[in-house]
DNA sequence: TAAATTGGCGCC
DNA sequence: AAAGGGCGCCAATTTA
């Protein structure tokens, strides 16, 4: 499959606009500096477009040159984006924090002060489009970039597992393609049935903003239920009139107020989920992020700490479930919606190779179905729940209680997830997979030494650390730390698996494009007979993601598909 | 008065 | 039955 490899060095070239809408432009040798002379072009697209032998382009930032590259009808095959790098590697280096333009990476190479990073800008729905703002350049020359990319190579070879750390940010160079091509495409919405659906679960909208009519009768019923007026949607107001009703709650979360026998509590519930909907996904928010029956959310991959996207407005990764209905394909087109079948236990498997469960995730079928059989006498639920407890580092209830079990069949699998939480408990800095680590403890940084960090082997400075015993806050840091290795290897081959999809759908010629990811979950947008192709493209798209991430593992990385008109009619 | 924090809940 | 990880968003409240 030539056009799904993540080849690392061959025709790579670097380029930066300029002012006037040109660019300057370099070919690059495989030790990353210059070979002949700089060339300026009169325009960006033009410069890319003519030279289709380029294999990689190396670039100071993706979401600043590729969006309009796109809007001039330029796709590229591979990039990398140098700040995105120059963020991975300090992280690796245990310098998350420092400043990860390429103007400061330039600084730190030359010893110069180094500039503060600009301040991250909200995405505002109604901005205009970066395609019409002039390109944002941090005012480095090309020769500076370049000069940047040739020592981030030596980074690379210093990263404990350099081949791996190439990977890493060979990937999410690919993630920032796709997230591009993503905001461009946008997900097929309709805003004639989200309104349905709205006026359905609301009632009508009264004018001046005020709640709709559901929401208001919902309010009255809690008022009426307590005696007095109640205002649901405050916490605090909720809790006093419970405390007046002789019923004591320090919280209003659902499933405390489920506990409670009291005529408001139906209706609060009600109101609480609808009025959800209301702020986060109703007129407004239509208003705001539908245009053109595409909703286009600012994908930034990369945006959590463990590696996983975020997006800029319009959160676009909680969509409602009942919203989804009004996610709905073009005419004579079909919805691909993919899900990787219970990602996180089988990376789990990959990264911690621990024999039982890299058997269990070596089949396609249920793999809490085979891991109840190996060790849970067939008890389905108590086994997944021990599995999450053993991800999420559950502290109480029927998860910790079957962790005996599981440490029992499958040592290897929970002493990795135990290891990584007692690195971090200890203040030390925990990786995923292909190397991108986590953020030092909050305190920690400031007396940073010289020298390469080794996995363990990070101080902190936060001295909270005492053998024997952890901190609520050193506790805390343990559960992060322990779902970070697995939540963001899992995210690690997420990106391998984009980056797969997208050259295997441009290598096939379709219409087929990336619609929507979340976490371990893709939208493909495709005409109806190319939908069956496109199943098959993200299946072999996910084995191969855990063949080149993990290597050589029996572990499988299956996916739920369905073939859809509308999202909702997934799963 | 603006920025930061809190509580709650949607998604994974 | 109870609450462990990651986010973004909203409204209200507290802090600067």
């Amino acid at each position: 499959m030539p056009g799904v490899t993540l080849a690392l060095v061959d025709g790579k070239w670097a380029i930066d606009p300029t002012e006037d809408g040109g660019a300057r432009l370099v070919a690059l040798g495989r030790d990353g500096l210059p070979e002949g002379a700089v060339v300026h072009e009169g325009e960006l697209a033009a410069a890319v477009r003519g030279r289709p032998e380029v294999t990689r382009w190396v670039w100071r930032s993706t979401a600043d040159i590729y969006p309009r590259l796109l809007a001039a009808g330029v796709r590229v095959e591979r990039c990398y984006d140098i700040e995105d790098a120059e963020l991975l590697l300090l992280g690796h280096e245990g310098r998350l924090g420092e400043p990860r333009s390429a103007a400061a990476a330039w600084a730190r190479l030359h010893r110069l002060p180094v500039p503060p990073d600009p301040p991250a800008r909200a995405a505002e729905p109604g901005r205009q489009s970066p395609l019409f703002e002039p390109p944002s350049g941090t005012g480095l020359p090309l020769e500076a970039l370049v000069e940047v990319y040739a020592d981030q190579q030596k980074r690379h070879d210093a990263a404990l597992h350099p081949g791996r750390m190439r990977l890493l940010t060979a990937s999410e160079s690919a993630g920032m393609l796709v997230a591009a091509e993503m905001n461009r495409a946008g997900l097929p919405w309709r805003a004639d049935v989200h309104r349905e659906m709205l006026h359905g679960l609301l009632g009508e909208r009264y004018a001046g903003g005020g709640e709709p009519r559901r929401l208001a009768e919902l309010a009255d019923e809690v008022s009426a239920a307590f005696g007095r007026r109640v205002r649901p949607d405050l916490p605090a107001d909720v809790i006093k009139a419970f405390a007046e009703a002789g019923i004591r709650i320090t919280s209003t979360r659902r499933w405390a107020l489920e506990e409670i026998d009291h005529p408001a509590v139906a209706p609060l519930v009600e109101y609480k989920k609808l009025y959800r909907i209301w702020t986060a996904h109703g007129w407004s928010w239509l208003q705001d992020w539908v245009r053109d029956g595409r909703f286009r959310p600012e994908y930034t991959p990369g945006g959590s700490v463990s590696g996983r996207w975020t997006t800029n407005g319009g959160g676009a990764l909680q969509i409602p479930k009942v919203i989804r209905q009004a996610v709905v394909a073009d005419e004579g087109w079909r919805l691909v919606v993919a899900d990787a079948d219970q990602m996180e236990p089988r990376v789990l498997a990959a990264i911690s190779r621990d024999p039982g469960l890299m058997e269990v995730a070596g089949h396609d079928g249920d793999l809490y179905t085979s891991l109840s059989d190996r060790a849970f006498s067939g008890d389905r639920e108590h086994a997944k729940l021990a599995l999450l407890g053993a991800i999420y580092g559950q502290t109480s209830g029927d998860g910790l209680k079957n962790l005996a079990a599981l440490r029992r069949r499958f040592p290897k699998a929970v002493a990795y997830v135990d290891d990584a939480a007692k690195a971090g408990e200890e203040g030390r800095l925990v990786r995923t997979w292909l190397g991108r680590t986590s953020p030092p403890a909050a305190g920690a940084g400031e007396d940073g030494e010289a020298g390469l960090p080794q996995e363990g082997e990070l101080p902190s400075s936060d001295g909270e650390f005492t053998p024997g015993y952890a901190s609520s806050n050193a506790r805390a840091r343990g559960r992060f730390t322990r779902n970070f290795v697995v939540q963001g290897s899992a995210a690690d081959w997420a990106l391998l698996l984009l980056a797969a999809l997208r050259a295997s759908l441009a290598s096939a010629g379709m219409r087929a494009e990336l619609v929507f990811f979340q976490h371990d979950e893709v939208i493909v947008h495709c005409p109806l007979e190319e939908a069956a192709d496109v199943v098959t493209a993200i299946r072999s798209a996910g084995e191969l993601a855990g063949r080149i991430a993990f290597g050589d593992t029996p572990v499988r990385f299956p996916f739920t598909t369905a073939v859809v008109e509308r999202y909702s009619e997934a799963k």
